[in-house]
DNA sequence: ACCATATGCAACCAAAAGGTTGCATATGGT
DNA sequence: ACCATATGCAACCTTTTGGTTGCATATGGT
C-alpha cells in the first residue's frame, strides 16, 4: 500500500469516479457500482481490480453479488503524504522570508 | 489543471521523486533535478516534461541552464479534493451512527 | 426445474507510457 | 576561438494500460 501505487489508483477518471461513488455510499454491490459509468461492464470491473490491487477497497462475494467497501485509509495516507510536502514547502519559505529579513 | 491529471503525474516513482525534491529544494535546474534518479537524463526529463504539462511545475530558461520551480497549488488542490472524499465519508458514518442510536 | 441475474475469466487489440540512444544546439568560461 | 556543459528533439522499442467481446458459472426467485 504505497502512495504512488494509490495516487496511480486515483488518476484515472473512471476509477476516480469509482471512488467518488463509493465514498458517498459504501458498501454497495459491484453491479451498482459499475452501472452508467460510460464503460462496459468487465471494463468497469478490470478498473475496479486496480483499486482492490492498490488495496484501497475491499471485495465480499454475498450470495450471488459482491460487495465493495471503501478502505478509508488509503485515502488518509493519500492526503498525509501531501500535507508533508505542503508542509515542507511552507517551512522553506518560512526560512527564506527570516533569512531576507535578517539581511543588513 | 484537473485532479485526475495531478493524481496520474504523482502516480509514477520516478515523477513523485521529482516533486519531493522540488518541495524541499525549488526552485532548482534541471539538470540538479534530474541527477541520480535511476533513469537516464532524457528519461527523466520525460517524466519532468509531465509534470510540466499537468502544470504542477514551471520552467524558466535562464541562459544555458533551465530553473524548475513547482507550483503548490496543484498539491492543494490535490489534498483538498481527498478531504472533501474523507469529509463526505465521515458524515455517511456518522448519520448511520445517529440511525442506529435513536432505534428502538 | 428453469430462467434471469450477477459475476468471473480469458483472449484480443490499439494506444499510451516509460525508457533508451543518438545527434543537434546554444551558452558560458578559459 | 574553443571546448565543456546544459539542454532539446526525435526515432525507436517494450511493456502496460484501458478497453472490448465472448463464453462460462453460480446463485436466487418463481
Amino acid at each position: 500500500m504505497n502512495e504512488t501505487q494509490i495516487y496511480k489508483a486515483l488518476g484515472d477518471p473512471v476509477r476516480l469516479e469509482l471512488v467518488k461513488r463509493l465514498a458517498e455510499d459504501s458498501p454497495c454491490t459491484i453491479g451498482e457500482l459499475t452501472s452508467d459509468l460510460g464503460v462496459s461492464r468487465q471494463g468497469a470491473r478490470k478498473q475496479l481490480q486496480v483499486l482492490v490491487s492498490a488495496e484501497m477497497v475491499k471485495l465480499m462475494p454475498k450470495g450471488r453479488e459482491t460487495e465493495v467497501a471503501l478502505d478509508i485509509t488509503s485515502l488518509q495516507v493519500a492526503r498525509k503524504f501531501i500535507s508533508e510536502l505542503e508542509a515542507q514547502w511552507d517551512q522553506r519559505l518560512d526560512a527564506l522570508k527570516n533569512f531576507v529579513e535578517t539581511q543588513p
